[in-house]
DNA sequence: ACTGAAATCGCGTCAAC
DNA sequence: GTTGACGCGATTTCAGT
């Protein structure tokens, strides 16, 4: 985890290798007028520190066969706060749970879940995640249209 | 789009892929026992057929200073439906907002939006995204703790 | 026709200036 | 910080099945 502030050619760099994740060195340091090898050091600088977390396929959900997807929140039973820990982990052995937060407000926990249809959605969310002892409440928020997809990082939102 | 389903073999390299974005031809070649050629011709397939969406580096926020991140419910002014179109582009166009989808449920829409600090997160919500006209009944659930972070997307969940 | 082998070409990567 | 060199990997072509 970097002290160091990133500048601006940092930033250039995460804002290209964030819109394409394969591009080459090359590439990246003609977009950011920097010789290839200053580029690299930086890349693998940025990939060292821990800013650059990995790189990853962006997949069709569709092409998976997943059509399905929601947002579903959850309580825990007030008595079993001393199964949270158990709980998260099975939470994230799910590999249809693809994101998990613990939120403010009314909920404790906020998922975004996937599945085949809405029918296998139902059935997981049943027969599975309601099944593990402590979770309450689950309700889900189906997702429709997609407003807006997975958009990359804001490099420098104004302070 | 592909109607073709996949079989075995993109599965495995679409796993890989998701693992390691940056991974070399030759590498995922060998993971899945496949020739480089072969294998290459499948990658291409999927990137031309939409399978693959596009690469991306995944960046840790708190390195380009977003320390905050929330979900956002909002639903629409019932007098300004015809405005809908209007909003919804307004919401693209924020680059805070990472994510938007239409939800069933108590709301019309959940947002992902990150910000430097919970200070500038509510800046935001108030003085930009409550001030789009039809936004009505904005609320947030503040992320806390991340109990699973972007897990790929699972290749073969059961039918 | 489809697969794998070989050949080329460009890029990533390092070392020296 | 830049230039140059080396070696590996991506990509295409071709021959064999």
């Amino acid at each position: 985890m970097s002290q160091i502030p990133l500048d601006s050619l940092d930033r250039k760099i995460l804002d290209v290798l964030q819109a394409d994740g394969r591009a080459s060195n090359v590439d990246i340091s003609a977009k950011v007028h920097l010789s290839a090898p200053q580029c690299f050091r930086r890349v693998r600088s940025l990939e060292d520190r821990g800013v650059i977390r990995s790189y990853r396929a962006q997949v069709q959900p569709e092409s998976l066969g997943l059509g399905a997807m929601a947002y579903v929140s959850l309580n825990i039973d007030g008595g079993q706060f001393g199964r949270v820990r158990e709980i998260e982990a099975s939470i994230r052995d799910f590999p249809q749970i693809l994101e998990c937060h613990t939120v403010s407000g009314d909920y404790d926990y906020l998922l975004k879940v996937v599945a085949r249809d809405l029918k296998s959605l139902s059935q997981f969310l049943t027969d599975q995640l309601m099944q593990v002892p402590g979770v309450d409440d689950v309700r889900s928020m189906i997702c429709m249209e997609e407003v807006k997809a997975a958009a990359p990082l804001p490099v420098d939102l104004g302070p």
